[in-house]
DNA sequence: CGACGATGCTAATACGTATTAGCATCAATA
DNA sequence: TATTGATGCTAATACGTATTAGCATCGTCG
């Protein structure tokens, strides 16, 4: 049995060099305020009994004593290595972890945190937040009674994507998904169309309410603008209704159902955009294997990663004040999937 | 500015409910030996005063007093979450998080290590490595002298891979190479293969060797086992030794040189495995388009990482002593690229 | 009726660091 | 010589939890 041997402290050091604990700490921490002073000689005497003794100042003690960590706590709705093909949020870790690696801090996966309803909790028998300094929130839906009690106990944390208040609003670093959606509707209106659909998810996060919302508001010049939900339905069936409504541009929530659709589409002797534009609203958050360039845009995902970090940080150490809330801006794509109405208009 | 209000402690339940802190703390942690006893009466009274005001324990003061945490540290050479395609940690992280999730430990990834010369260290002014009550190391090649430093200190940790001793014996769950590599060489000989050879990367680690000695080993029932290294070298240099050897197997470590390999020996009008077997050793680590299914082996990560941490705990909590070291069995792939030399060798 | 064991709780302390008030010393000044 | 100010350090304490020795009370038994 290894019985752990007991680690180097600032008491040790003290001893060593005839000096009180109080003056290692100070010396650790290059303390030269006004009133507070370390000759230059016992400074050195400590500095290399440290050295000899490859002392580390204990990160918990520090903790307790001093109230903070460099810890970012990273609390994911679903595990942070996900083992299919699906990696919803790879994107928005590789931007986490690249300025935590700059900031200096280290990043706490939540992982223990038990999985209730299908879903993991944040608060719970025993819950851990408090061991990080703050925490950046991941997922497409967050419980709202969960962000509540965040705001209520004053804890220090960050969404990824914009949330709706919480008995209170909610820090984020979001993508403005609903001028995406809006610039491209637009953009399909100045080539002619005049029949737009939107295709949800009929989810009722945050980000899709966005979408909707950009499409709905900037619609509104066109002639037809209608939403479906493909949830449930294969890709021949909303096809149907396209045509059926005459619609010349559809806006494609979910990735892999804009591939289906443009696959549909060529199947049945028409063609992507001659008969149909086909606009993306993100980028695929499973492979899809396909050889189309979508129109639509990118999300900066990673963008959104480090940026939350770098307000986190800010917040806790004080730099920055208020509530905190931004919005990021989508990449347009150029893709070969939005063309002109008029073969579309002229064949019906 | 938000002043972080104080969160609630034990204090604060020990004064609502009019008993002391150590009662508290008891009641808390369950406590029911012959010299601790509470009334059920009292207890009830504190547990409902600790639903009331949603109290949660200050993980860094337990740890202080304590000495355990729950928390697993998670030390990668690279970043935990890479930016390209490729993507070595990943399937291990994918066994480490599954088996922290059971066991209700969180992940700490020492993002904060500085990058010297290239590459992260562990141990640096203002380490963090205490926080965790064990660490997990990953890495193709890992500093033998951080090795020793953690095993003079004491500090519980378990390497992913197997390592040699550094200044005492190293701690890990690794997959047999040597075995796999092994059984591979005898399949081929089996076959009647008789000249063979082993394509390299020229690396040092421990990965490479285990490989290198299992094809050596087993490979000393052939008539001739040559071993190159692939190292900057193309793919038809290669094959140009490989055929002026007469070689009729060929065992690649590199899985992206296997499909060079293979794709080379097509060109020339050669075929795979007509002319020549083709046999990799482990999993591809980046993503490599090609459509042919290679004879090789599996190298079981995702368990890996989970029993690294499987151990790692039980080393932790005491229920397991003593030098914990093992191999873990690669998983034979039946491919197509092992095949008979009597082509091969009628043709020359 | 005194001794004793069982019961239920608290006081005190440890863990290792950071911070602050203040003590001792000495030189310069009045 | 007494006073003041600067200098260099230490004692004491806080942070929030876990642990342990031990105190007070009560019933039982000899």
């Amino acid at each position: 049995m290894t019985s752990t041997p007991r680690r180097v402290t600032q008491r040790d050091i003290a001893r060593l060099a005839g000096v009180s604990q109080a003056t290692v700490s100070l010396v650790l921490n290059n303390r030269a305020d006004a009133d507070v002073r370390i000759a230059l000689e016992t400074r050195d005497r400590v500095l290399r009994v440290i050295a000899e003794t490859g002392y580390a100042a204990d990160p918990v003690a520090r903790r307790l004593a001093a109230r903070f960590n460099r810890i970012i706590g990273v609390f994911t709705y679903e595990p942070a290595f996900p083992s299919g093909t699906r990696d919803f949020f790879h994107p928005f870790l590789v931007g986490i972890e690249e300025y935590a690696e700059r900031a200096g801090c280290d990043l706490l996966l939540f992982t223990s945190a038990p999985v209730v309803d299908g879903r993991r909790r944040i608060f719970h028998q025993d819950n851990r937040l408090r061991l990080a300094d703050g925490c950046i929130l991941l997922g497409r839906e967050i419980d709202a009674a969960e962000l509540h009690r965040l705001n209520r106990d004053g804890y220090p944390y960050m969404a990824v994507g914009r949330r709706d208040d919480a008995a209170g609003p909610v820090p984020y670093v979001g993508a403005d998904y609903a001028s995406a959606v809006g610039q491209l509707v637009e953009s399909a209106v100045a080539r002619g169309h005049r029949r737009l659909a939107y295709l949800g998810m009929g989810s009722a996060a945050e980000s899709s309410e966005d979408r909707r919302r950009g499409f709905a508001e900037s619609a509104r010049a066109a002639e037809s603008a209608v939403q479906l939900s493909t949830a449930g339905r294969d890709a021949d069936a909303v096809l149907d209704d396209l045509l059926a409504d005459r619609t010349t541009a559809a806006f494609v929530e979910d990735y892999a159902t804009a591939v289906a659709l443009e696959l549909a589409t060529r199947r049945r002797g028409l063609s992507v955009p001659g008969d149909l534009s086909v606009l993306t609203l993100g980028d695929p958050t499973v492979a899809v294997p396909t050889e189309i360039a979508f129109t639509g845009f990118h999300i900066p995902r990673e963008e959104m990663g480090r940026q939350a970090v770098e307000v986190l940080a800010s917040v806790i150490d004080g730099s920055s004040s208020g509530l905190q809330q931004r919005l990021l801006p989508c990449e347009p794509v150029e893709g070969e999937t939005l063309g002109t109405p008029d073969r579309a208009v002229e064949r019906r």
